[in-house]
RNA sequence: GGGCGAUUAGCUCAGUUGGUUCAGAGCAUCUGCCUUACAAGCAGAGGGUCGGCGGUUCGACCCCGUCAUCGCCCA
């Protein structure tokens, strides 16, 4: 059979995970092995595959397949989350190109729209996994808003809310009005945007005199209700008591003192706007002042505000101005740089805003969840992020989890009157409690009105590892029992609060556990510039159309390669062409394997039978090496050690020694031997590279119906000789500097040379000799006792090597090369001849160190020695 | 402004309790090679006062202080 030399992944990429498939491979049910469980971070339902998910889903490949490899019952639960604001706006902008306003349309009407789009758009994204080879257990893909799930959202809600640990009360939120909704702290985005400073004067009530204060928001000045100066500044201790004039509004407000206010910032006096700003909201609360909100929820100057009422915000601001100025109220604009908070959604400048919304009591739930990852029962890799972790932890504030939204799950309160509500599961129960708590029993369902508003999906999501074995519903259920908790969490630092630290909570509330006993984080795919990758920059590469260039074993490793863990990956096309190159590699050895013809007659050279023993020791150092990375997550570590087993160790040097002559036949015990080691590494290759290794697992032999590699087990660790490893390295320079000489001499590989070795037939290293003689096309190799005249040379260690040329040797060169040596080895010899000779050394050193500066010292002076003899016979 | 982290080769990163001839890897670069598995390859080579300064130590990439630059989180 004719192999193609360059692999083609096209084929193969869809044949097998069809296979894997079709053979329920990816498939768990609870037995007796330990469970090595994965939940996805899922990804938004109607999103489309991006750079950041091929690098994370890539690494939860990497480590299911392995567990699977390893004997673990693996299983990798899927799925996708509603993604409440994104997928609403979605749909509302959708909405809006047909000529449909939402405002129209019913809650009911406006969820079809939803759901259709969901159901069209929906799971593209898990289509796209299964192209990167993901071996998820698709029977078991999941949704926040599948019925389970809702369920299990609602019944938590309750629950909480019976436990007194979720509230409803009037908070200054961080209101998007263009979405029209609350968004947590961690949705809100600061960044420094220019800005003015308005500088303007208040008239102090009765006196002809004023106080100046500095603003960045002018328009507010009509919510202002009082203003206030540090206690401790004397500018303004003849304010003490007196009132002042607010522009525009006229209204009379009192001048305060609070230590809040920065007497170096502006004019050391500020103007408090009680509705309108959390620092000025907390002041009002300490002075008991007014709230006046003069913003509609749209974002337009409300009826309260007394002027300017109907107009944007923005727009405000600069009739603001306009008025101030027109009244003499303003002294001066300066430019200004300040922090902006955008929304993370609609980027739309967050208005802080007075709301009633629902908040979740964080003190409490915090605290089993600080000391899981204190203590380590939870580890977080890498863990720079311990730190802070429990920074955010320690500094956590109530939770904001109302949205107003209608896509999502619906707030389970029902009012029955226009302040008082009960919170239940379902309508019915709502009703008797309703009736309980009003003391009407003839209330009716219809008098009864849910709360409008959806729950943040973090609320579903933060139930995640619970809710994918069906936890709340069926408490203690066999799943449950048998694949909590889960092994490792893979996901990104960004979310490292408002998901992966919720989470944890709801373990220790729900389950008395911690979700995962492993956190690995992956970094931010960034473009070579640093630039996050991102639709409007247009500066991410759509990963099906890099899978179809490179092929998904390619793009997978090029991922790993450049991305320890928490580190960002800097994405360039080289990454997925390494990749790529490295299935050639891969399939081009194998090529030359299967073109191999046997022949058992033949005897076993001695290069093949050594070459065989020092490979699969380094095949079984390799193993443990790996294992140790896997251990500590270090992933691209252990995909490099693998990477080099199969490309230096394997393809440079092993395959090169026992590869027979051209045209002739491979003996038998070698071959048998080479088919095993390449078996062992395409099973450690597989979890990185599942396609080309099941490919050539396949061609490589005939297999059996249902046969597959990633069900195979891993090979593990039989230990090694470390002085064979060591000889080998040896035999290497040996190599190498043969290599040299005939490099620098010109002398063809076809021409053969002899080496001479001035040492005694040493056990061990000799044993190597026809590797040498195999590699470098010698004649011989002899051990002598006297220097070879007129031969070229090499020192490895403290050993001289000579190869005899019938070419004359350019003696000048020779001397200069053995001069140069000679100084770098007396110069190494003084510095260690130093230490030795400092008394404190002597006397301070361990004496395993004082022991290796001896050997320094006397291999040192062996090397002198053959160094100078070697110069004064070619002086002669 | 507060906290955390980083700074090692052109790029991305290792460097495990301070001590092996310890300054490393991959990629990139340069020089030879179309050698009968692979030019998506092979054989070689160059490249770093380990951010600056100071300190501790017999000995510092590693520990301490300080400055600089960058990143992240928070206000």
């Amino acid at each position: 059979m004719e192999i193609p030399s360059k692999y083609d992944p096209s084929g193969a990429e869809g044949k097998w995970y069809k296979y894997w498939m079709d053979n329920g491979f990816f498939t768990s049910t609870p037995d007796e092995r330990e469970a090595y469980t994965i939940v996805i971070p899922p990804p938004n339902v109607t999103g489309v595959l991006h750079m950041g998910h091929m690098l994370n889903n890539t690494a939860q490949d990497v480590l299911v397949r392995r567990a699977r490899m390893m004997g673990y019952n693996a299983c990798w639960v899927p799925g996708t989350d509603h993604a409440s604001i994104a997928t609403e706006a979605k749909v509302v902008a959708k909405l809006k190109s047909e000529g449909i306003d939402k405002k129209d349309l019913s809650r009911e009407e406006f969820l079809e729209h939803a759901w259709e789009w969901t159901n069209k758009h929906g799971g593209i994204i898990l289509e796209q996994l299964k192209r990167l080879g993901a071996s998820c257990d698709w029977k078991r893909t999941l949704f926040t808003m599948d019925e389970e799930r809702y369920e299990s959202v609602i019944k938590v809600f309750v629950d909480l809310y019976n436990k007194d640990l979720i509230y409803r009360g009037v908070r200054m939120v961080n209101w998007d009005p263009q979405a029209m909704t609350a968004v947590s702290d961690e949705e809100v985005i600061y960044t420094e945007e220019n800005s003015k400073l308005y500088y303007v004067r208040y008239k102090i009530a009765g006196e002809d005199d004023y106080v100046m204060v500095a603003t960045t928001r002018p328009e507010t000045i009509l919510g202002d209700t009082a203003i206030c100066a540090s206690p401790d500044d004397e500018r303004y201790s003849h304010m003490k008591g007196k009132r002042v004039i607010v522009p525009m509004t006229n209204r009379e407000v009192p001048f305060i003192f609070d230590s809040y206010v920065d007497p170096e910032f502006g004019t050391g006096c500020l103007k408090i706007t009680p509705a309108h700003d959390i620092n000025d909201y907390e002041i009002g609360i300490r002075h008991k002042l007014d709230s006046i909100d003069i913003f509609n929820d749209n974002g337009t100057i409300s009826e309260r505000a007394g002027l300017f009422v109907g107009v944007d915000r923005f727009t405000a601001r600069d009739l603001a101005e306009k008025e101030l100025d027109r009244t003499g109220a303003l002294v001066k604009v300066e430019s200004y740089i300040n922090k902006i908070g955008r929304s993370e959604r609609t980027n739309a400048v967050i208005e802080p805003k007075l709301s009633l919304q629902w908040f979740m009591k964080m003190s409490d739930m915090v605290k089993p969840a600080l000391s899981a990852v204190r203590e380590g029962t939870i580890r977080i890799h890498p863990d720079k992020y311990k730190n802070v972790y429990r920074h955010w932890m320690e500094n956590v504030r109530d939770w904001c989890i109302s949205r107003q939204l209608w896509w999502g799950h619906r707030i389970p309160a029902y009012f029955y009157n226009s302040t008082e509500f009960v919170v239940a599961e379902t309508a019915t129960e709502a009703l008797e409690k309703a009736r309980l708590a009003s003391g009407n029993l003839s209330l009716t369902e219809s008098d009864l009105h849910q709360d409008e508003d959806v729950l943040d999906t973090w609320f579903s999501s933060w139930l995640w590892p619970l809710t994918a074995f069906d936890a709340i519903n069926k408490p203690g259920n066999r799943d449950f029992e048998y694949y909590y908790p889960t092994k490792v969490l893979v996901t990104a630092p960004e979310i490292l609060f408002f998901w992966v630290a919720r989470m944890i909570m709801a373990g220790y509330e729900y389950a008395g556990k911690e979700p995962f006993n492993d956190v690995y984080l992956t970094g931010i795919v960034r473009d070579k510039q640093r630039r996050k990758m991102s639709k409007s920059l247009g500066n991410s590469p759509d990963p099906i159309t890099l899978i179809e260039q490179y092929s998904a074993d390619g793009v997978r490793i090029g991922m790993l390669f450049c991305s320890p863990a928490g580190n960002d990956l800097l994405y360039d096309d080289s990454l997925p062409e390494q990749g790529r190159n490295f299935t050639n590699k891969i399939w081009n050895a194998f090529r030359l394997i299967k073109s191999m013809s046997v022949d058992d007659s033949l005897v076993q050279p001695e290069a093949s039978a050594v070459a065989v023993r020092w490979m699969t020791d380094v095949v079984s150092k390799t193993l443990s090496d790996i294992d140790d990375n896997f251990k500590k997550y270090r992933i691209s570590d252990a995909l490099m050690q693998a990477y080099k087993l199969f490309w230096d160790e394997f393809s440079g040097w092993f395959l090169e020694i026992i590869k027979p002559d051209y045209k002739k036949p491979i003996d038998g015990i070698t071959f048998r031997a080479t088919l095993g080691i390449f078996d062992s590494l395409l099973k450690i290759l597989h979890p990185f590279m599942p396609f080309i290794t099941e490919e050539i697992w396949h061609l490589l032999e005939q297999r059996e119906e249902g046969a597959s590699i990633m069900i195979e087990r891993m090979p593990v660790s039989k230990g090694y000789d470390a002085e064979l490893l060591s000889h080998f390295e040896t035999t290497r320079e040996i190599v190498s500097s043969i290599r040299t000489i005939r490099k620098e001499k010109n002398i063809k590989n076809s021409e053969p040379l002899s080496l001479s070795v001035a040492a005694k037939n040493e056990n061990g290293i000799s044993a190597l000799d026809p590797v040498i003689i195999k590699l470098c096309n010698l004649s011989e190799i002899n051990y002598v006792d006297v220097k070879i005249e007129g031969a070229l040379s090499f020192r490895i260690s403290t050993t001289e090597y000579y190869v005899p040329l019938s070419i004359s040797v350019d003696k000048e060169a020779e001397l200069m090369k053995l001069r140069d040596e000679l100084t770098y080895t007396e110069g190494f010899l003084a510095s260690v001849m130093s230490k030795l000779s400092n008394e404190k050394f002597v006397s301070n050193a361990p004496a395993k160190v004082i022991e290796m500066e001896k050997k320094k010292q006397s291999d040192a002076l062996a090397k002198i020695e053959t160094l100078k003899a070697g110069i004064r016979s070619l002086e002669k």
